[in-house]
DNA sequence: ACCATATTCAAAAACGTTTTTGGAAAACGG
DNA sequence: CCGTTTTCCAAAAACGTTTTTGAATATGGT
């Protein structure tokens, strides 16, 4: 009966004000080129039409987006959770400000975060990237500058020549080693974050700077790397027990980690803290309020996704840059980081 | 010098092939009237290249984007953590494997929401919206039902004729009171989630029709709507305690309003459990792990994702329905759900 | 050997904007 | 009053695909 129900064009609002259809789109996107009045009248009948510029036919005209995407990988989403939130939000705020628009990916594994990249890119689904975990050698990062496409990373590459924004996890690991050391420990363990990351590097980095800055030699059955399920934090106390290598205090790459491994110690009758000093990293919620309270760092992850997000629309208005920097994590002091016991048998 | 650096298009796989534009794309496309060897031909150059449609183009024509948008809610990002991301893992895993990308979207504001809602639906940015903290009277479902957009929601409104997936919170809100007056407790008070969204109306009918169930009426000053900020579970305590109104127990209808609950009693001298019952819900990973843990209610939030994103596939492949889900949620017994003091448990 | 049908491909139209280009009318300067 | 600039708008091209349409060739049945 009635007309198919055709999309409401660009077309439509031309012929309902009188005027042409560049002159509405000119009209629509802010030109200085079109009388006031006229822009009243096409904005007035685009609000009453409902009309809004198809996002297809926009973009593949201007090859322009106006969207970011924040990749986030998996690990992300199954465990750190609030770090990542929190971050997005920031990231959200400041994008949004400039008239841009986040949108978030997910990605199951490293390969298949390569293939959204080139997704996003290739196929010109966003005018700008981020992401994070980044590796020391980044095939993404690399892969990006080859093509110059924009994009900001969480955390560096060993050759650092890109943007990026980071938190400063070698200072974590100085001042958690120098803060065990001053309490009397010399047996200092560090259960890594993956080494596949670059800030797992930081951390061990100001572990062992800090070890040597006292005088302690760093001992690599001390230094054990964690995953999240192959070898988790209790994984690694078992191993440090039972092979007897005796450390007194742990620093932990992150929470996740440090949670895991108070777990373990409490199965052999330890109690972190009191029996095993304890440092963790990233004050997740529960940090608080597991046993004595987890001694960590908290990171402004609020300040670090904003930004981030400022960093991007800088870029991607023309600011060649280089953008980086550097956040400090604050030293939360609870209830494990405690002085090494006396009567330990080594 | 050389030429300014086109993209890369249909056209170069075109002329590399020798074929025609249209069949290239017929090729890559996966229609059955190009032949065999010529599909590899094609797919085989454009692997070389390195070429993928645009985005914008490919959509612009075929009227369609391949993706969902799920808009979370501000309230999500910063407190329900663990809920929205195994809820959006779920959804990412069913929709990808029927070639379905999943984008994010955040909301500040239930004004925003409205917002992004047509900028996604009006600007054609996707082909289906899935969304949460549904309404019993909701302007974003109608919306959209008068539309005839396809869509899904987290949770149901009033009249419930649009398609949905939704926790059985009146049987928690059952369950989690029933166990109270097992326990011996009368004076059970609720503190209730914000009742503009429906769940907490249908947690607050459980609550009422155990009661009623097991005789005893319920007490509008037992039932407190608490909010994550203006009015916290430690209000509602701090209001139950003064005011004299006598509960020996506590349902609380999210962790978050438990666990502030907790707080307040302390500041009371009250324990949690011992001294004033609680029973929570959602199993947030503080749960366990706070004063003698908190007895509360685990949803399979991966298997909600899950039938969510498989229902948003089979609308967009014509599926009419109706498809509408309710998902049980399991008791998780823990510290704080003990017998009245001094009372007799039945 | 002939017609009907199946297979395979190409040309051209279409999608809905934005950008480019140009031109008429209005304003301005002398 | 004339030439020049400014203001404002319209026509048409362009963006890079997919879809429609049509046609050539190959295949099959009798």
């Amino acid at each position: 009966m009635g007309e198919p129900a055709r999309r409401l064009g660009i077309r439509d609002v031309a012929e309902q004000t009188g005027l042409s259809v560049s002159t509405v789109s000119r009209a629509l996107n802010g030109y200085s080129d079109v009388k006031l009045e006229t822009r009243r009248k096409v904005e007035a009948v685009a609000e009453q039409l409902g009309y809004r510029a198809s996002f297809a036919a926009s973009s593949l005209r201007s090859k322009q987006t106006n969207t970011v995407t924040f990749m986030v990988s998996k690990p992300w989403t199954k465990f750190v959770d609030p770090f990542f939130l929190i971050l997005l939000d920031g990231v959200e705020l400041s994008l949004q400000a400039r008239g841009y628009a986040l949108q978030i990916v997910m990605a199951r594994e490293y390969e298949t975060e390569f293939e959204i990249i080139r997704n996003s890119v290739e196929r010109g689904r966003c005018d700008g990237l981020l992401f994070g975990r980044t590796r020391p050698e980044d095939e993404r990062v690399e892969w990006l500058q080859a093509r110059g496409f924009p994009f900001v990373t969480v955390g560096r590459t060993d050759k650092s020549d890109h943007d990026w924004v980071d938190v400063d996890h070698y200072k974590i690991g100085y001042q958690a080693t120098e803060r065990l050391i001053r309490l009397g420990h010399t047996r200092i363990a560090h259960l890594m974050t993956p080494l596949r990351y670059t800030y797992s590097k930081h951390a061990l980095h100001g572990y062992r700077d800090a070890l040597e800055a006292h005088g302690i030699g760093h001992d690599p059955a001390l230094e054990i790397e964690c995953y999240l399920s192959r070898k988790t934090g209790a994984d690694a106390v078992t191993e440090l027990i039972t092979r007897g290598v005796g450390p007194t205090a742990i620093f932990c790459g992150n929470d996740v980690i440090a949670l895991s491994a108070m777990e373990a110690m409490r199965q052999f009758g330890l109690r972190p803290g009191p029996d095993m000093a304890l440092i963790g990293c990233d004050d997740v919620p529960v940090a608080a309020h597991v046993g004595l309270g987890l001694t960590t760092f908290r990171q402004d992850l609020d300040a670090l996704g904003m930004r981030l997000g400022r960093m991007m629309v800088a870029k991607l208005n023309g600011d060649a840059g280089p953008h980086q920097q550097l956040i400090d994590a604050e030293l939360i002091l609870r209830g494990t980081d405690l002085p090494r016991a006396g009567g330990r048998v080594e």
